[in-house]
RNA sequence: GGGGUCGUGGGGUAGCCUGGUCUAUCCUGCCGGCUUCGGGAGCCGGUGACUCGAGUUCAAAUCUCGGCGACCCCA
């Protein structure tokens, strides 16, 4: 492991790393002249394929069918929540002309999809054998941010956005939904290689309009949380507002119970951030838009023979399936390699002089640096060892540089320190109540993620009313 | 919600304070050529910018106000 695969500007100039990696990678273009929207570039389309093919394969398996909504709210509908159009007032885009006609009910462009497809449920569900009801579309959401926009992190078009929605016959079973949806998102994030902790939200902190709100949180290089993914209890808060109602066996009516979660492309900004070094992002091989790059290095006299070989390469791990780039640009390979590099190709495969006459060819790895060489006999085979093991061994690096930046603490002062620091996530105890929680926050200027789900509870007493704690809370500064 | 800094070719910048000599600096990229090729090569030639609007002034990249945009801090 040599001076590529150093972390200091990744760690302590993360705002300007994050920004130029995505530009060197040619991920995102944010130079598009509106504030909060910006361009994905075609190596970040592919990025963001591969993440989606994931995301729609788990769901898929687990019962969910994709559907694809409109755009646009009518004002009557998504005002009729009270509640829930708390949640995002003044972050509504409104549509209010058509042409140069006012339009009599103005329109919302959506910035989450609970009013427009709650309505359709209400036709879609007469009886329990319609029960459970299991949706969810791929879509674009459009919120007024005021604060700073940050590409992948805080648009104002989220482009991204994987809303589920389901409908249940008893609370029951919307509660092992959720416990299901946790499952289905700790999978996809295991894809990723991107590690993360799950909370319950604290009361103050839940979706509007939901019974319990649970969350995913990961941490970006500069010391804060992002959280990547969310899951609602909705219990019947909606249904009662959009009549959801359903026949029981015995004929009776009822509510039916219902969850939604999501998930956006900030799980491709966490992606970018835990596998990325000085150089850039590294892209672990499942999701990575090129797995391999084969840079032929020519020499005087017999050009042609590094090009060919690498030619026949290039073709055989194509058939094979993997994602291949040959790079016959006329240019010095070390400006190849640098520049693949910066595009986070996770394996890059070097023909040369010396490589052909033994029959060999020359490996590198993104991620560590590390550089051997294998027989040409058997690329195909050694090259899926290889692109697994690399898989393995950067989500393996995240989860423990993850796990190192959560610490116990006791005391409010020193979770202050952290936290003004930029350290980390801090575990503390708790006793449960808001006051106390909000006091959290208060006096440390951090904020409160919520309770582990998995029940990691730390023994002592509240830091704040200095009773018992019945369980703990974690706490950090987020985006 | 409050405060601050900033905006110069595709990217990064010098110049701005103290208006004129700016026909705007340098690095990089890009295009053409030569030469090279196992870690960002070199040489020659070329391309390309003062965020927008209003104002002050004989004169604005430079000063003032506003819009749009970027970044930072605090709540």
């Amino acid at each position: 492991m040599g001076a590529r695969m150093k972390h200091e500007r990744w760690k302590n100039n993360f705002s300007e790393w994050f920004d130029e990696a995505l530009w060197n990678a040619k991920i995102m273009e944010t130079r598009y002249p509106v504030k909060g929207l910006y361009v994905w570039l075609p190596y970040g389309l592919k990025l963001r394929n591969r993440v989606l093919a994931i995301m729609r394969e788990l769901l898929e398996e687990t019962g969910h069918e994709e559907v694809l909504f409109p755009l646009l709210i009518p004002e009557n509908l998504f005002k009729k929540e009270a509640e829930h159009i708390r949640g995002f007032e003044g972050q509504v885009y409104w549509v209010t002309h058509g042409g140069k006609d006012k339009l009599d009910v103005r329109l919302a462009l959506r910035p989450t999809s609970e009013t427009s497809i709650y309505p359709m449920f209400a036709l879609w569900i007469r009886s329990h054998a319609d029960l459970p009801l299991k949706i969810y579309q791929i879509v674009n959401i459009f919120r007024y941010e005021t604060k700073m926009t940050k590409p992948l992190i805080r648009l104002r078009e989220v482009t991204t956005f994987k809303e589920a929605h389901t409908a249940h016959a008893t609370s029951e079973d919307a509660k092992a939904q959720v416990r299901a949806a946790v499952e289905t998102y700790k999978k996809f994030f295991d894809e990723l290689g991107v590690p993360y902790v799950i909370t319950k939200r604290p009361s103050w902190d839940t979706f509007a309009g939901a019974e319990y709100s649970i969350a995913f949180d990961t941490l970006a290089p500069d010391g804060r949380a992002l959280q990547v993914g969310t899951i609602h209890n909705l219990g019947q808060n909606f249904a009662k507002v959009y009549g959801l109602e359903y026949e029981k066996e015995g004929g009776a009516h009822e509510y039916v119970y219902q969850t939604c979660y999501g998930i956006s492309e900030r799980v491709i900004a966490a992606a970018v951030m835990v596998h990325g070094d000085d150089l850039g992002p590294c892209f672990p091989p499942r999701v990575a838009p090129v797995q391999i790059v084969i840079v032929p290095i020519p020499f005087k006299g017999e050009e042609k023979s590094a090009e060919k070989v690498a030619k026949r390469i290039a073709g055989e791990l194509k058939a094979a399936g993997f994602r291949v780039h040959l790079d016959e640009r006329d240019l010095r390979p070390g400006r190849k390699f640098y520049e693949w590099e910066r595009h986070g190709v996770p394996l890059r495969l070097e023909i040369g002089p010396k490589d052909v006459k033994q029959e060999q060819v020359t490996v590198v790895r993104r991620d560590t640096g590390e550089r051997f060489t294998i027989s040409l006999k058997v690329v195909n085979r050694e090259v899926r060892k290889i692109l697994k093991q690399i898989n393995k061994e950067m989500r393996a690096r995240a989860w423990k540089s993850f796990l190192n930046s959560i610490r116990d603490l006791k005391d409010l002062g020193e979770i202050k320190k952290v936290m003004d620091a930029r350290a980390g996530i801090v575990r503390a105890p708790w006793c449960g109540k808001e006051a106390c929680g909000k006091a959290f926050e208060e006096k440390t200027r951090g904020s409160v993620l919520g309770e582990e789900l998995n029940d990691k509870r730390m023994k002592g007493v509240c830091p704040v009313c200095l009773k018992p704690a019945k369980t703990s809370v974690l706490i950090a500064k987020t985006y």
